[in-house]
DNA sequence: ATAGATTGCTTCAGGCTTAAAACATCTAAA
DNA sequence: TTTAGATGTTTTAAGCCTGAAGCAATCTAT
Protein backbone atom coordinates (compact mmCIF):
# COMPACT_ATOMS: atom_id res chain seq x y z
CA UNK A 1 0.00 0.00 0.00
CA UNK A 2 3.15 2.44 0.75
CA UNK A 3 4.84 1.17 -2.57
CA UNK A 4 1.20 1.64 -4.49
CA UNK A 5 0.80 4.90 -2.94
CA UNK A 6 4.37 5.71 -4.03
CA UNK A 7 4.15 4.85 -7.43
CA UNK A 8 1.13 6.14 -7.85
CA UNK A 9 1.92 9.96 -7.39
CA UNK A 10 4.61 9.97 -10.16
CA UNK A 11 1.24 9.91 -12.06
CA UNK A 12 -0.93 12.22 -10.21
CA UNK A 13 0.44 15.47 -11.81
CA UNK A 14 -0.70 18.89 -10.40
CA UNK A 15 -3.65 17.66 -8.15
CA UNK A 16 -1.44 15.57 -5.86
CA UNK A 17 -2.49 11.96 -3.80
CA UNK A 18 -4.85 13.54 -2.18
CA UNK A 19 -7.04 13.86 -5.23
CA UNK A 20 -9.78 11.40 -4.62
CA UNK A 21 -10.26 12.12 -0.79
CA UNK A 22 -10.66 15.98 -2.47
CA UNK A 23 -12.77 14.99 -5.06
CA UNK A 24 -14.95 13.11 -2.13
CA UNK A 25 -15.01 16.34 -0.01
CA UNK A 26 -16.10 18.50 -2.54
CA UNK A 27 -18.97 16.46 -4.00
CA UNK A 28 -20.42 16.05 -0.07
CA UNK A 29 -20.06 20.01 0.22
CA UNK A 30 -22.13 20.69 -2.93
CA UNK A 31 -24.74 17.93 -2.09
CA UNK A 32 -25.16 19.44 1.94
CA UNK A 33 -25.14 23.03 1.18
CA UNK A 34 -28.09 22.38 -1.66
CA UNK A 35 -29.17 19.90 1.31
CA UNK A 36 -29.36 22.49 3.63
CA UNK A 37 -30.52 25.35 1.43
CA UNK A 38 -33.23 23.27 0.28
CA UNK A 39 -34.41 22.05 4.44
CA UNK A 40 -34.15 25.92 5.29
CA UNK A 41 -36.42 26.94 2.63
CA UNK A 42 -39.20 23.97 3.06
CA UNK A 43 -39.27 24.95 6.80
CA UNK A 44 -39.40 28.69 6.18
CA UNK A 45 -41.82 28.70 3.19
CA UNK A 46 -43.91 25.89 4.22
CA UNK A 47 -43.58 24.97 8.14
CA UNK A 48 -42.46 21.21 6.11
CA UNK A 49 -39.40 18.82 6.57
CA UNK A 50 -37.04 17.25 3.37
CA UNK A 51 -37.96 13.70 4.90
CA UNK A 52 -41.13 14.39 4.77
CA UNK A 53 -41.36 16.02 1.66
CA UNK A 54 -39.57 12.98 -0.02
CA UNK A 55 -42.88 10.89 1.33
CA UNK A 56 -45.14 13.09 -0.15
CA UNK A 57 -42.98 12.56 -3.49
CA UNK A 58 -42.85 9.04 -3.02
CA UNK A 59 -46.60 8.43 -2.90
CA UNK A 60 -47.09 11.11 -5.98
CA UNK A 61 -45.58 8.77 -7.89
CA UNK A 62 -47.81 5.86 -6.71
CA UNK A 63 -51.13 7.47 -6.98
CA UNK A 64 -52.70 4.00 -6.04
CA UNK A 65 -50.73 3.62 -2.65
CA UNK A 66 -47.59 2.05 -1.10
CA UNK A 67 -47.16 -0.05 1.65
CA UNK A 68 -44.80 1.29 4.22
CA UNK A 69 -42.03 -1.65 3.25
CA UNK A 70 -42.15 -0.15 -0.74
CA UNK A 71 -42.04 3.71 0.94
CA UNK A 72 -39.26 2.67 2.98
CA UNK A 73 -37.33 0.74 0.13
CA UNK A 74 -38.08 3.60 -2.19
CA UNK A 75 -36.70 5.90 0.28
CA UNK A 76 -33.88 4.02 1.42
CA UNK A 77 -34.70 4.45 5.23
CA UNK A 78 -35.50 1.86 7.70
CA UNK A 79 -38.78 0.80 8.65
CA UNK A 80 -39.07 2.51 11.78
CA UNK A 81 -38.52 5.54 10.40
CA UNK A 82 -41.45 5.46 8.19
CA UNK A 83 -43.23 4.30 10.38
CA UNK A 84 -43.10 7.64 12.19
CA UNK A 85 -42.65 9.66 9.29
CA UNK A 86 -46.48 8.43 8.41
CA UNK A 87 -47.63 8.75 11.84
CA UNK A 88 -46.68 12.59 11.32
CA UNK A 89 -48.35 13.32 8.07
CA UNK A 90 -51.43 11.21 8.81
CA UNK A 91 -51.54 13.42 12.05
CA UNK A 92 -51.43 16.28 9.43
CA UNK A 93 -54.20 15.31 7.11
CA UNK A 94 -51.45 14.57 4.33
CA UNK A 95 -51.68 10.63 4.15
CA UNK A 96 -54.06 7.99 5.14
CA UNK A 97 -53.55 4.96 5.91
CA UNK A 98 -56.05 1.68 5.05
CA UNK A 99 -55.35 -1.58 5.63
CA UNK A 100 -54.32 -3.78 2.08
CA UNK A 101 -57.63 -6.05 1.29
CA UNK A 102 -55.00 -8.57 0.33
CA UNK A 103 -52.40 -9.05 3.28
CA UNK A 104 -53.54 -8.26 6.97
CA UNK A 105 -50.05 -7.44 7.88
CA UNK A 106 -49.61 -4.67 5.67
CA UNK A 107 -51.17 -0.86 5.51
CA UNK A 108 -51.78 1.10 1.99
CA UNK A 109 -50.52 4.56 2.74
CA UNK A 110 -52.21 7.05 -0.06
CA UNK A 111 -51.64 10.95 -0.56
CA UNK A 112 -55.03 12.71 0.59
CA UNK A 113 -56.60 15.41 -1.45
CA UNK A 114 -54.74 17.84 0.42
CA UNK A 115 -51.64 16.29 0.74
CA UNK A 116 -51.18 16.71 -2.87
CA UNK A 117 -52.36 19.70 -3.16
CA UNK A 118 -50.18 20.32 -0.31
CA UNK A 119 -47.44 18.45 -2.22
CA UNK A 120 -47.62 20.24 -5.79
CA UNK A 121 -47.19 23.48 -4.16
CA UNK A 122 -43.72 22.70 -2.54
CA UNK A 123 -42.70 20.37 -5.34
CA UNK A 124 -43.05 23.24 -7.79
CA UNK A 125 -41.09 25.89 -5.26
CA UNK A 126 -38.51 22.81 -5.14
CA UNK A 127 -37.83 22.32 -8.88
CA UNK A 128 -37.96 26.43 -8.86
CA UNK A 129 -35.05 26.04 -6.45
CA UNK A 130 -32.95 23.04 -7.76
CA UNK A 131 -33.28 24.94 -11.25
CA UNK A 132 -31.58 28.28 -9.93
CA UNK A 133 -29.29 26.72 -7.95
CA UNK A 134 -27.72 25.27 -11.57
CA UNK A 135 -28.11 28.52 -13.55
CA UNK A 136 -24.53 28.95 -13.53
CA UNK A 137 -23.92 26.14 -15.17
CA UNK A 138 -24.27 25.84 -18.87
CA UNK A 139 -26.27 22.82 -20.68
CA UNK A 140 -22.84 20.95 -21.72
CA UNK A 141 -21.44 20.93 -18.26
CA UNK A 142 -24.91 19.52 -16.53
CA UNK A 143 -24.54 17.02 -19.60
CA UNK A 144 -21.11 16.06 -18.86
CA UNK A 145 -21.71 16.05 -14.91
CA UNK A 146 -24.70 14.20 -15.15
CA UNK A 147 -22.76 11.69 -16.95
CA UNK A 148 -19.77 11.54 -14.67
CA UNK A 149 -22.01 10.57 -11.68
CA UNK A 150 -23.37 8.07 -13.81
CA UNK A 151 -20.14 6.67 -14.03
CA UNK A 152 -19.15 7.19 -10.51
CA UNK A 153 -22.80 5.31 -9.14
CA UNK A 154 -20.94 2.63 -11.17
CA UNK A 155 -17.89 3.19 -9.99
CA UNK A 156 -19.07 2.82 -6.43
CA UNK A 157 -21.51 -0.32 -7.11
CA UNK A 158 -18.04 -2.29 -8.36
CA UNK A 159 -16.53 -1.75 -5.27
CA UNK A 160 -19.49 -3.40 -3.25
CA UNK A 161 -18.60 -7.04 -3.42
CA UNK A 162 -15.48 -7.14 -0.81
CA UNK A 163 -17.81 -6.10 2.25
CA UNK A 164 -21.93 -7.13 1.32
CA UNK B 1 -41.52 31.00 -15.35
CA UNK B 2 -44.08 29.24 -17.29
CA UNK B 3 -42.55 30.93 -20.42
CA UNK B 4 -38.97 30.53 -19.36
CA UNK B 5 -39.76 27.31 -19.06
CA UNK B 6 -41.55 26.66 -22.36
CA UNK B 7 -39.24 28.12 -24.05
CA UNK B 8 -36.18 26.43 -22.17
CA UNK B 9 -37.82 22.87 -23.31
CA UNK B 10 -36.95 23.71 -27.33
CA UNK B 11 -33.35 23.50 -26.22
CA UNK B 12 -33.30 20.75 -23.68
CA UNK B 13 -32.71 17.77 -25.98
CA UNK B 14 -32.89 14.63 -25.11
CA UNK B 15 -32.54 15.30 -21.19
CA UNK B 16 -36.13 16.52 -21.12
CA UNK B 17 -37.60 19.48 -18.44
CA UNK B 18 -36.78 17.85 -15.42
CA UNK B 19 -32.74 17.51 -16.27
CA UNK B 20 -32.26 20.10 -13.00
CA UNK B 21 -33.39 17.92 -10.93
CA UNK B 22 -32.50 14.55 -11.96
CA UNK B 23 -28.77 16.21 -11.66
CA UNK B 24 -29.75 16.89 -8.36
CA UNK B 25 -30.97 13.23 -7.52
CA UNK B 26 -27.62 12.04 -8.56
CA UNK B 27 -25.73 13.94 -7.15
CA UNK B 28 -27.54 13.34 -3.86
CA UNK B 29 -27.53 9.37 -4.32
CA UNK B 30 -23.99 9.04 -5.07
CA UNK B 31 -23.18 11.29 -1.81
CA UNK B 32 -25.69 9.27 0.00
CA UNK B 33 -24.12 5.69 -1.09
CA UNK B 34 -20.37 7.04 -0.52
CA UNK B 35 -21.81 8.29 2.71
CA UNK B 36 -23.27 5.33 4.29
CA UNK B 37 -20.80 3.35 3.12
CA UNK B 38 -18.16 5.24 5.47
CA UNK B 39 -20.59 5.01 8.01
CA UNK B 40 -21.37 1.54 8.62
CA UNK B 41 -17.51 0.97 7.44
CA UNK B 42 -16.34 2.86 10.52
CA UNK B 43 -19.03 1.51 13.12
CA UNK B 44 -17.71 -2.22 12.14
CA UNK B 45 -14.33 -1.87 12.12
CA UNK B 46 -13.67 0.91 14.39
CA UNK B 47 -16.94 1.18 16.75
CA UNK B 48 -16.81 4.87 15.24
CA UNK B 49 -19.23 7.25 13.90
CA UNK B 50 -18.47 9.77 11.37
CA UNK B 51 -19.62 12.58 12.94
CA UNK B 52 -17.06 11.97 15.72
CA UNK B 53 -14.45 11.09 12.66
CA UNK B 54 -15.39 14.68 11.16
CA UNK B 55 -14.19 16.27 14.48
CA UNK B 56 -11.02 14.24 14.94
CA UNK B 57 -10.16 15.42 11.31
CA UNK B 58 -10.78 19.04 12.16
CA UNK B 59 -8.55 18.89 15.03
CA UNK B 60 -5.51 16.26 13.71
CA UNK B 61 -5.65 19.79 10.92
CA UNK B 62 -5.24 21.99 13.85
CA UNK B 63 -2.46 20.31 16.66
CA UNK B 64 -3.04 23.59 18.63
CA UNK B 65 -6.27 22.92 19.56
CA UNK B 66 -9.30 25.03 18.67
CA UNK B 67 -11.66 26.63 20.48
CA UNK B 68 -15.71 24.74 20.49
CA UNK B 69 -16.65 27.77 18.16
CA UNK B 70 -13.85 27.86 15.52
CA UNK B 71 -15.00 23.87 15.52
CA UNK B 72 -18.81 23.94 14.79
CA UNK B 73 -17.82 26.88 11.97
CA UNK B 74 -15.21 24.38 10.27
CA UNK B 75 -17.86 21.45 9.99
CA UNK B 76 -20.82 23.58 9.23
CA UNK B 77 -22.82 22.05 12.82
CA UNK B 78 -24.30 23.85 15.28
CA UNK B 79 -22.88 24.90 19.15
CA UNK B 80 -25.09 22.22 20.57
CA UNK B 81 -24.04 19.59 18.48
CA UNK B 82 -20.35 19.97 18.81
CA UNK B 83 -20.86 20.41 22.95
CA UNK B 84 -22.64 16.94 22.54
CA UNK B 85 -19.91 15.16 20.07
CA UNK B 86 -16.72 16.55 22.16
CA UNK B 87 -18.27 15.22 25.33
CA UNK B 88 -18.50 11.56 24.10
CA UNK B 89 -14.95 11.80 22.80
CA UNK B 90 -13.35 13.32 26.11
CA UNK B 91 -15.28 10.55 27.85
CA UNK B 92 -13.38 8.22 25.58
CA UNK B 93 -10.32 9.74 25.77
CA UNK B 94 -9.64 11.06 22.47
CA UNK B 95 -9.73 14.55 22.84
CA UNK B 96 -9.22 16.91 26.02
CA UNK B 97 -10.16 20.45 27.16
CA UNK B 98 -8.60 22.92 28.46
CA UNK B 99 -10.14 26.80 29.39
CA UNK B 100 -8.35 29.13 26.63
CA UNK B 101 -5.87 31.18 28.17
CA UNK B 102 -7.10 34.37 27.01
CA UNK B 103 -10.80 33.81 27.24
CA UNK B 104 -12.67 32.50 30.35
CA UNK B 105 -15.64 31.66 28.56
CA UNK B 106 -13.81 29.74 25.81
CA UNK B 107 -12.75 26.08 26.02
CA UNK B 108 -9.38 24.68 23.81
CA UNK B 109 -10.40 21.25 22.27
CA UNK B 110 -7.21 19.46 21.18
CA UNK B 111 -6.40 15.71 20.56
CA UNK B 112 -5.00 13.49 22.70
CA UNK B 113 -1.77 11.15 21.95
CA UNK B 114 -4.26 8.10 22.11
CA UNK B 115 -7.03 10.27 19.85
CA UNK B 116 -4.28 11.22 17.24
CA UNK B 117 -3.22 7.54 17.03
CA UNK B 118 -6.74 6.26 16.41
CA UNK B 119 -7.32 9.24 13.96
CA UNK B 120 -4.28 8.24 11.94
CA UNK B 121 -5.62 4.49 12.05
CA UNK B 122 -9.15 5.52 10.73
CA UNK B 123 -7.76 8.00 8.13
CA UNK B 124 -6.34 5.46 6.16
CA UNK B 125 -8.51 3.08 5.99
CA UNK B 126 -10.88 6.22 4.95
CA UNK B 127 -8.36 7.13 2.12
CA UNK B 128 -8.30 3.63 0.91
CA UNK B 129 -12.10 3.60 0.92
CA UNK B 130 -12.42 6.16 -1.15
CA UNK B 131 -9.93 5.39 -3.29
CA UNK B 132 -11.59 1.94 -3.89
CA UNK B 133 -14.54 3.89 -4.89
CA UNK B 134 -13.03 5.79 -7.22
CA UNK B 135 -11.22 3.31 -8.97
CA UNK B 136 -13.97 3.31 -12.12
CA UNK B 137 -13.23 6.48 -13.05
CA UNK B 138 -10.15 7.53 -15.10
CA UNK B 139 -8.02 10.60 -14.27
CA UNK B 140 -9.18 12.46 -16.64
CA UNK B 141 -12.89 11.58 -15.57
CA UNK B 142 -11.92 12.79 -12.20
CA UNK B 143 -10.23 15.93 -12.93
CA UNK B 144 -13.50 17.23 -15.07
CA UNK B 145 -16.19 15.61 -12.03
CA UNK B 146 -13.71 17.50 -9.16
CA UNK B 147 -13.60 20.67 -11.80
CA UNK B 148 -17.55 20.84 -12.51
CA UNK B 149 -18.14 20.23 -8.99
CA UNK B 150 -16.20 23.39 -8.52
CA UNK B 151 -18.62 24.81 -11.08
CA UNK B 152 -21.94 23.53 -9.56
CA UNK B 153 -20.18 25.15 -5.81
CA UNK B 154 -19.70 27.99 -7.51
CA UNK B 155 -23.15 28.32 -9.04
CA UNK B 156 -24.91 27.40 -5.82
CA UNK B 157 -22.88 30.37 -4.02
CA UNK B 158 -24.41 32.71 -6.92
CA UNK B 159 -27.99 32.15 -6.06
CA UNK B 160 -27.65 32.79 -2.15
CA UNK B 161 -28.15 36.64 -2.32
CA UNK B 162 -32.29 36.33 -2.53
CA UNK B 163 -32.46 34.87 1.45
CA UNK B 164 -29.94 35.54 3.28
C1' DA C 1 -53.09 -29.57 8.61
C1' DT C 2 -49.33 -27.58 10.72
C1' DA C 3 -44.52 -26.44 12.29
C1' DG C 4 -41.07 -23.44 10.86
C1' DA C 5 -39.42 -19.77 8.21
C1' DT C 6 -40.42 -15.45 6.22
C1' DT C 7 -42.51 -11.02 5.79
C1' DG C 8 -44.74 -6.45 7.27
C1' DC C 9 -44.70 -3.52 10.61
C1' DT C 10 -43.95 -1.25 15.23
C1' DT C 11 -41.34 -0.30 19.28
C1' DC C 12 -37.23 0.88 21.56
C1' DA C 13 -32.54 2.50 22.81
C1' DG C 14 -28.98 5.21 21.26
C1' DG C 15 -27.04 8.75 18.57
C1' DC C 16 -27.13 12.98 15.37
C1' DT C 17 -29.00 17.58 14.33
C1' DT C 18 -31.01 22.10 14.81
C1' DA C 19 -32.97 26.44 16.64
C1' DA C 20 -33.93 28.89 20.53
C1' DA C 21 -33.33 30.02 25.26
C1' DA C 22 -30.28 30.70 28.98
C1' DC C 23 -25.88 31.84 31.00
C1' DA C 24 -21.27 33.61 31.57
C1' DT C 25 -17.94 36.57 29.98
C1' DC C 26 -16.03 40.17 27.34
C1' DT C 27 -15.96 44.78 25.05
C1' DA C 28 -17.02 49.29 24.22
C1' DA C 29 -19.42 53.44 24.86
C1' DA C 30 -21.49 56.91 27.86
C1' DT D 1 -17.51 52.81 36.07
C1' DT D 2 -21.58 51.36 34.68
C1' DT D 3 -24.22 49.51 31.39
C1' DA D 4 -25.59 47.58 27.09
C1' DG D 5 -24.63 44.76 23.53
C1' DA D 6 -21.80 41.11 21.53
C1' DT D 7 -19.70 36.65 21.91
C1' DG D 8 -18.66 31.60 23.50
C1' DT D 9 -20.89 27.88 25.22
C1' DT D 10 -24.41 24.75 27.12
C1' DT D 11 -29.07 23.20 27.64
C1' DT D 12 -33.43 21.82 25.91
C1' DA D 13 -37.28 20.39 22.89
C1' DA D 14 -38.34 18.41 18.75
C1' DG D 15 -37.37 15.68 14.94
C1' DC D 16 -34.53 12.38 12.03
C1' DC D 17 -32.20 7.91 11.67
C1' DT D 18 -30.69 3.13 12.53
C1' DG D 19 -30.41 -1.68 14.04
C1' DA D 20 -32.35 -4.99 16.85
C1' DA D 21 -36.13 -7.02 19.29
C1' DG D 22 -40.75 -8.36 19.08
C1' DC D 23 -45.43 -9.33 17.27
C1' DA D 24 -48.81 -10.67 13.91
C1' DA D 25 -49.85 -12.62 9.61
C1' DT D 26 -48.48 -15.30 5.73
C1' DC D 27 -46.23 -18.85 3.18
C1' DT D 28 -44.16 -23.35 2.53
C1' DA D 29 -42.82 -27.90 2.91
C1' DT D 30 -43.98 -31.64 4.79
Amino acid sequence: MKLATTIREKHDGALGEHMNLRLWLRLLSCTMVIEKRVKRRLTEQFDATLPRFDVLAALDRHPDGMTMGALSSSLLVSNGNVTALVRLLERDGHVAMSPSPSDRRASIVRLTPFGATHFATMAEAHHDWIDAMMTGLSRQQREILFDLLGALKLSIAGEDTNDA
